[in-house]
Parts: structure tokens; C-alpha cells; sequence
DNA sequence: GTTAGCACTCGCGGATCGAGACTGCCAATC
DNA sequence: GATTGGCAGTCTCGATCCGCGAGTGCTAAC
């Protein structure tokens, strides 16, 4: 592309018409369209020549000599970033969402799969939400269940209700009434901490307790690994949702991007970049680094809980979508997640 | 069509060897071919005789005049009952699965995930999987977890290491000792047995045991709703895979089917009906009730626990499918699936 | 700077056509 | 009576062609 060349208002103008006119029809747009719909005062010729400086400043292409014109991923971004208007999410909207929520069970889990649903029923585009950062979530509950021969199995509540198993073996066996003994005195030194300190605290349980520190550290492991696991794992939804776009009718585009969603790992890194003091991040076509996403767009923000920021939620769609609405949808359900989260905090 | 007709030894073969030959090209089928291929003592002027009498008799179709022959959901069935050779799987198939398994956690759901994820794999196609039958697994471990004001966490642990949460709102607050206390006595009175048997034995807690009255009424009802949330959802994985396959090259086929997916309910209707004592079952084409399946066939089986049977698992895919080889690996993943979720029956 | 006019370009959809693939049927053959 | 070779007929598919319409760029006039 060429250097950043500063609009002037009518070309400004020009190029907010030719997104919004192009993200609703699909057909690319152009001069006497533009003319009579937008710029009633202006003929088709000047529209034209404006046009044409348009696509000589990379603002805008033609898929050929005689189309219409339609935005290039860096129209999109100066539309996205300079001219797109505040939209108001609509009363029937707001419903949806909230009655959505209502049936939402009290779980961290449960909250954001509705979260998912419901975003990608909205914005009928595919809805991403990763799930929440857990090293530094605090310790709720522990129990110790016994299985059978020498197994455990730890059940560990953290913020938000939010539930871990893993099953251990030790070396001896020990009865439910130990255990149980030995997970009440966990709770009392445990409770409240994040995994994050209670390794460096690891150190105050002496080494006399051996199999309460193996448990410990099983239990540390536990949260971290399951981070690791979680952590490759982005929920989605509306797949449904993307065969409705004409952009889709192509087998091959819909084939890459179904993989990086079942497979996950790759969409958490890009998740997980997302600047977590921006408000709404908005990625286009080519800004992706995965070439899967190549002609997709992005719109991500953050949820919170407990007041401090969790996860990403957001939803990706084709290029060509109503950033303006998309926006103030994904807005909307961000807000939505985090005050349904937050009670679960403490 | 017309009534059963007994079809002779060489019409079978015939048949045999168009499903065959369909089921890996994917063209129709012509008398040439299949005088060259699979009948070389015989001319293409007598099979095409053969062939006549065989869509006469609705087992195979022309797609038009001039075009070779294509099986009817009658000649699949015929095939699948009558005609189709028991597969083994190969060895680099039996590698695939036991090493997804073997990274597998200790929990139903994480087995259960894995196994819809390695069945979608090595059929090449969507994979199924419904969630245990719970009302009559019995309960290991019960915990109680105070949370803020009088809300209570009631967290289950049944056969299986399967978890169960909910969270309800007591009259009064009660400490976590109270509650620790409590829980210890539930484990003692309910371990081992099932919600059927809690249900019918709620009369031996005398009324003046009000709270723990309460907290068993919400245990039980919170695994039989559990339990009918859960059955309408169908654990999935490999959508993806349709695309590869020519039939779907029509968008409106996917989402119909993609609908079916997402939203569950009907498709665990479906799964639910699938015979408990049958082996493998095969529904084709327009078998299915729903008419989102019209082209897809299902081949299911069940999968064990503790020696029960417990759930369904199988694929869903395009009507040309190499039957033999996914009913062998259908069975194989039920099999190492059953295996594996064994052992944490106890 | 704006505009009307005009020649030009190009994609799209419909029509046409020939090649190729199979069939069904008939008459000859085993 | 079953089987077979031959042959005319049918139909799809892909390539090609053509005209329409949409839209452009350019030029000259305002």
C-alpha cells in the first residue's frame, strides 16, 4: 500500500458510503448508486473521480474494470477506526440477551457457554469466548475423595464455582476418614489463596507431611495443567450462522476455518494478544497472522470478573460484516458476562 | 417400491459390487465398468439386463437416462444387512485410537470427548456421542461448599468421576463446619446408591432434619435435571470433515444438518432410540424421521460402563459411505471406549 | 472543480453445440 | 432361454459464443 494519506471530509464521506452501502447489499458498489442514494448534490462523474483516487490510495478496489467498488481491509480499518458511527443495540436485543442469561446455571462454565450461544445468535456470525486464566484465581474448596485401591481423587472449587478433577495415585492406601481429615485441614490453610502463592508457600509445610505436600503439589499441578489444557480450548458457536454468507459458498474457506476452530490452539494464541486495556479490538482480513483468516474479521473485547479481566470474548466473521452493530453486540454481551460473573467471585 | 424380492446370487454380487464401487468413486456406476472391474466372465449387455431388473425392483436408480447406476437407501440396506464384508481395522488405525485415549483424563467427559474427537478422525466423518445415563449411577461422594449469605454449592461426584454442580439458596446461613458436618453425614447415608433409590427411601429423614431434608430434595433433582439437560446434548467433533465430501458441496444440506448438531435435542431424541441389545445399527437416508437426514446415514452403537450399557456413540455421514470400514471402527472406539471408562465405574 | 457525454471494458446469463458415456432394444448365437 | 454384439437414441457436461447491462475512464465544456 502506499503511505498513510490523510482523507479529506467528501472522501471520507465517499468511503463510510461505500462500506456501509457494500457490508448490507454484498454487490459492490458504484458512482451513480453512490449518487443517488448518499450524494444527491453531486453527479456521478465527480463521485467517480473520486472513486478513482480512492482505489489509487488503497482505500478502496474493483474486483474488475466494470464493477463497483468495495473496500479493501485498509478501507475497513479506516472506516473501523475514524468513521464508524456508535450504534445503539436494539430493545429486542437487549431481550434476547438477557433472557438468554436468565436460564444460565451459576457456574463460571455454564455462563460463558450461554455467553457463547448468545453472541453468535446476535451478531449471527461465530462466537469465541476463552476461558478464564485460573494461576491466579483463588482457592475455594478442596476435597479428597477416595477411590478405589490407592487412587484419589481431588475435587478443587475455585473463584466463580469454577470445578478441577484430577485423579492421583499414592503410595499407600488411605481411608475416606483420613482423607477427608486431611482435606479439612487443607481448606483451613488453603482457602483464599491463588495457585501462584501457594507455591511459594510451599516451603511452610514441612517435610514431615509428606503425603498432605504430594496432594498439595498435585493440587498446584492440577490448576496449571488444566490452564495449559484450557487454555487451547476456545468455546464457539453459530457455525450454522457463516453458511448464510454468501462469502461462504466456496467450500474451501469455511474447510480452513472450521479447523482452526476444532483444533483451537492456534485461535487462543490470537485470542490471548488481545490488549487487555483496549475497549474493542478489531482485526481485519490480512491483519491476521493465520491465513485461515485471511478474508475474516475479528471483534474481540474482554469479560471480567470479580473486577479484574478474565478472558476474551468476541466473534469472527467475514470481512464484510456490520462492524458498527457486530460491535456494539459483542459490547453488550462482554458487559452482560462479567455482572453475571461477578457475584460468583467471592 | 415393490415388495421384497429374493435377489439372486449374481444380482447380489452385482449390487455388492455397485455399492462398492460407488462408496469409493463416487460416480455412478455403469455396465462397463463393472463388467471390466469386478465380472470380466461376462458381458456389459448382460449386466445391463441385471441392472434393469434391479432398479425395477428399487435397488438402484439412474440419476438420468444416460448415466450409470447409483444405489437406493433399499440397495444400501440390502448391502448392509445381506452383503457387506466384516472389515478388520488396520493397525495403523488401532495406534490412532489407543494413543488419543491414552492421553485421556480420568473423568467420563474427558474420555468422552476424546472418544467423539478420535471417531471423527478415523471415520472421516461427524461423530456422535451422548452423555451416561445418570438417574441410576450411583453417588460416590457428596460436598457441600458454603458460598456468600445463605447460598450453598452442592458439588456430586458419581459413578465415574462424573461432577455435578449446583448452587441453591438456604432460609437461614449456615457455617461452613455446619455444612462440612452435614455433608459427612449425607455421604454416610447416600454413598453408593442411586437418585431412584434416594428418591424412594426420603421418608427414613425424619422432618425435624429440615435443612438436610432439603439439600438431599435439591441433590436428587439436580442430577435427574442434570440429566435431561444433558441428554439434549450430543457431543460432536469433525464437521470439518463433510466438507471434504462431494455431497456437501451444497451449503443448504450442511446447515440443515449443522442445525441438527447444534441445537441437539432432536438428534438425542434419535440417539436414544438406538436398541441397547443390537450390535452395530445402520439407519439410512430416509430411515431417519427428520428430514434433515434425508441423505445422511448414522451407524451407532452403544458404549458401557460397569458393565451397563451407558450411552451412544457413532457417526453421522453422507449416504456413500464405506460402510464396512466405519462399522468396524465405530465398534472399535465403543470397545476401547467402554474399556477405558471401566474401571472408574467403582 | 464539476459535469455531461461517450466510447470502452468486462462479467454474467442464456443459447448452442459436440463429445462422451450409457442405456435399451433387437437380432443373432450358444 | 440365457447371453451377447451391435447400434441407435438419450442425456449430461463442458466449451464457446453472444448480447446485455452495469460501470468505468476520459475529454471537453461549463
Amino acid at each position: 500500500m502506499t503511505e498513510a494519506t490523510p482523507l479529506d471530509e467528501r472522501k471520507q464521506q465517499i468511503l463510510k458510503a461505500v462500506v456501509s452501502d457494500y457490508t448490507v447489499t454484498g454487490v459492490p458498489v458504484g458512482s451513480q448508486v453512490l449518487a443517488a442514494k448518499y450524494f444527491i448534490a453531486l453527479s456521478s462523474a465527480t463521485i467517480r473521480n473520486e472513486l478513482a483516487d480512492l482505489v489509487g490510495t488503497g482505500y478502496l478496489q474493483q474486483p474488475h474494470t466494470s464493477a463497483g467498488r468495495v473496500p479493501t481491509d485498509r478501507g475497513y480499518r479506516y472506516f473501523v477506526d475514524f468513521l464508524m458511527d456508535a450504534e445503539a443495540t436494539s430493545p429486542a436485543v437487549r431481550r434476547t440477551v438477557k433472557q438468554a442469561f436468565e436460564t444460565a446455571p451459576h457456574s463460571v462454565e455454564g455462563i460463558l457457554e450461554k455467553a457463547a450461544m448468545v453472541l453468535a445468535q446476535v451478531t449471527e456470525n461465530v462466537s469465541l469466548v476463552t476461558a478464564p486464566e485460573t494461576s491466579e484465581a483463588r482457592i475455594k474448596h478442596i476435597d479428597l475423595v477416595s477411590l478405589e485401591s490407592q487412587s484419589v481423587l481431588i475435587i478443587l472449587v475455585l473463584e466463580g464455582n469454577l470445578i478441577k478433577q484430577t485423579v492421583i495415585r499414592l503410595e499407600r492406601a488411605i481411608s475416606q476418614e483420613d482423607l477427608s481429615r486431611m482435606a479439612a485441614m487443607l481448606n483451613r490453610k488453603v482457602k483464599g489463596q491463588t495457585a501462584d502463592e501457594l507455591l511459594s508457600r510451599m516451603g511452610q509445610l514441612g517435610p514431615d507431611r509428606d503425603e498432605q505436600r504430594q496432594i498439595l503439589e498435585r493440587v498446584i499441578e492440577s490448576i496449571s495443567t488444566h490452564q495449559a489444557q484450557r487454555q487451547s480450548v476456545v468455546l464457539h458457536d453459530g457455525v450454522r450462522n457463516l453458511l448464510r454468507h454468501p462469502e461462504f459458498v466456496e467450500v474451501s474457506r469455511l474447510e480452513e476455518l472450521l479447523e482452526l476452530l476444532e483444533q483451537g490452539a492456534q485461535l487462543a494464541g490470537i485470542l490471548q494478544q488481545v490488549a487487555f486495556d483496549k475497549d474493542v479490538e478489531i482485526i481485519i482480513g490480512r491483519e491476521n497472522t493465520s491465513s485461515g483468516l485471511r478474508e475474516c474479521s475479528l471483534v474481540l473485547t474482554t469479560y471480567k470478573m470479580d473486577e479484574r479481566v478474565r478472558g476474551t470474548i468476541g466473534v469472527i466473521g467475514p470481512t464484510r460484516m456490520h462492524y458498527g452493530q457486530v460491535v456494539a453486540r459483542v459490547r453488550l454481551v462482554s458487559q452482560a458476562t462479567s455482572e453475571l460473573l461477578g457475584p460468583l467471585g467471592n
